[in-house]
DNA sequence: GTGAAAGCGCTAACAG
DNA sequence: CTGTTAGCGCTTTCAC
């Protein structure tokens, strides 16, 4: 069926091992042999067998990327950025859905392409410390996203608490004071949910206000329809108690609160005017809605970067040098104001502006220098 | 450093032979036997080498597939399904950009990951005919999209043409006589494109009017932003010839109908009382715009489906038997009526209604029947 | 039922 | 500079 190299070693009449080096080009070639070589393998339409080089190499160019889902947004972009960047250093991406559920989340990160990807990057939803404690594979891992957790991995994430909170200070500058949230999680097991949440009541503490229970809304996933139901449920509990109405929402993710926003149409209420609305992960959907969302911007191509970066290096580490150690790594993030939360004001009807350049960590002069530098996140108003 | 089956061997004290069959669950074996191999394999924290496997098999369980790019929307959820339903085949999907590259395109077509995935499911934007004719690469391929293609290779596209043409008419039939496209292709080059552009130009032509290419704005990308630059220079060169402005849109997606509606708003146009709006994709994001999409919906998950399916179906071909014939399957697609056509009629605010269920061709019964039946587009309203 | 040996396609030691 | 020889870890004929 295939082709072999010993095909082509046969047809050019040199050994196995000379057109061994010719296909991986190595110098030292009579050209004369080469080109003997080279058209022994056009002749036979010789492919090299990634598989068996893989399996001599032990490596096998691959990074297995797991996320709940790539049709959600913000991974769709994540993913996008990781591949670009994987295959800038030679490699190729394998997509996994964890669904956000915690026993697959368990699987992958245990390995279950085990030997058949050079390393993992996992954005862990629901997965505890201990689990990625007691993880039975040892293959280069790097965590994206959810907070904290004290594990010897390289972790990638934002400060969730602080981004939240930024989001939540800008919406009480502009007065509001009933601030909802959406999003949190049912069973407070979803990490990054509860760190945002977190941040909400801290800020509102912070500002002297009571956070109510009343302005939380919990929802089962994290799309639009979870946004809509949630807003919608929100909007008639506080009704029905003869309670006012919220007059700003915080949303987990731009999804949730590109949903609450059609919900908030359907009774009547006008974004801004009567209810301010912040999102998170800049999106770029949010950016050309109708009422563009203001939002909270992670720093995503750098995240990707990072990653990437981060998981090379491992990969490619020589054995002999002491391990390089594990980094957590904080990339910025960025406030994002547009018209959810001021209007259309000003410059009027202007298109949307593009997320300000968010903040860059000092980023690795090439390839493989370290990134360990720990940045605190930064909030910038762009008005 | 890793541990091998020998190792598993070794400890448990019986062959490799032995070893493997107790791994790969093969009956016939003592019990006791089997219980002292999986101890060893617990003991020893055996996982098993998959490449090693897969040299032995000549095959990975991998499938390439290959999208533009997956931060659209539309190839986000394509790929979404894709990873899901391989999952349930036990393959593992690989995931690649072409950017839309022609050269990228061809690249992947011939085979860049030789031997490393067992078939390649890809969505060809620029490729010729003749590319895939002359394709150097024997790995089973499945086409997805992109019109007619007279090639022996497993192809599932919608009716682009017909589809264009069923927006085109809903428009029509509203009593819009000026309607744009959003979405040509610069060079004639995208095949999706100019076959939707065809849709558009003949259903104007059979209900009498001559398409003005006054009326053809053509975008380098396929993101909102091309679409609001695009609908922001038509606009502008019609006013500048003091010729007025089209009273309806159709674009060739989601995105780029979702940038035109933005630039609409800039220019003070309503959506849908001045100009109409009618997208192509169905994704999310459209029904859950302040002002809902009106779109064509392809039925997304019977693309996702049939692809693995087939490739599937072909790659576990004995060998023997005749070789399945190359099919092409057109699954259905559904005009889905929303506010930007026409507003907020009837329920008043009612949330944005899923599409609806989308036509199902004739599906195989089981995982390897064939599903051979050219099914015709199915257009229908959905008021 | 279990063991020995061959080999998937390739690359890395060694010789020559 | 090139050829010969071992394996990488696994499955799979074959014997026993």
């Amino acid at each position: 069926m295939g082709v072999s190299l010993k095909d082509v070693a046969l047809r050019a009449g040199v050994s196995l091992r000379t057109a061994s080096k010719v296909v991986n080009g190595s110098p030292h070639l009579r050209p004369a042999t080469r080109e003997r070589v080279l058209r022994a393998v056009d002749e036979l339409g010789y492919r090299p067998n990634l598989t068996a080089r893989h399996l001599r190499s032990g490596r096998t160019g691959l990074i297995t990327m797991a996320v709940p889902d790539v049709a959600r947004p913000y991974f769709a972009e994540l993913a996008g950025a990781v591949i670009e960047t994987a295959a800038r250093y030679g490699r190729t991406v394998l997509l996994d859905h964890t669904g956000g559920s915690y026993e697959r989340e368990l699987t992958v990160c245990n390995g279950a392409r085990s030997h058949l990807a050079d390393g993992l990057i996992l954005s862990p939803v629901r997965l505890a410390e201990e689990d990625l404690r007691a993880r039975a594979d040892q293959a280069p891992l790097v965590l994206l996203g959810g907070g904290e957790y004290r594990v010897p991995y390289d972790h990638i994430a934002i400060d969730d608490v602080a981004a939240a909170r930024t989001a939540v200070r800008h919406l009480a500058s502009l007065g509001r004071r009933r601030i909802a949230f959406v999003g949190a999680s049912d069973d407070r097991a979803r990490r990054e949910a509860d760190l945002r949440l977190r941040g909400w009541r801290e800020e509102l503490a912070a500002a002297g206000t009571v956070p109510s229970t009343a302005l939380v809304a919990a929802t089962d996933g994290r799309g639009r329809q979870d946004g809509l139901a949630a807003m919608t449920r929100l909007l008639a509990r506080q009704r029905s108690r003869g309670r006012p109405v919220p007059d700003a929402v915080f949303a987990c993710n731009d999804q949730l609160a590109l949903g609450a926003m059609r919900a908030l149409a359907q009774h009547g209420l006008r974004v801004p005017e009567d209810v301010a609305v912040v999102g998170f992960d800049d999106t770029e959907e949010g950016r050309y809605a109708a009422v563009s969302l203001t939002t909270i911007a992670p720093d995503t191509s750098a995240i990707a970067r990072l990653a990437v970066t981060r998981l090379v290096e491992r990969i490619s580490w020589d054995g002999a040098s002491p391990p390089p150690a594990p980094v957590r790594i904080t990339p910025g993030h960025t406030l994002v104001v547009r018209e959810s939360t001021t209007g259309r004001s000003g410059t009027g009807r202007a298109p949307p502006r593009p997320a300000a350049p968010a903040f860059e960590p000092a980023a690795p002069a090439h390839a493989f220098a370290g990134c360990q530098s720990r940045q605190p996140p930064v909030a910038r108003g762009t008005v």
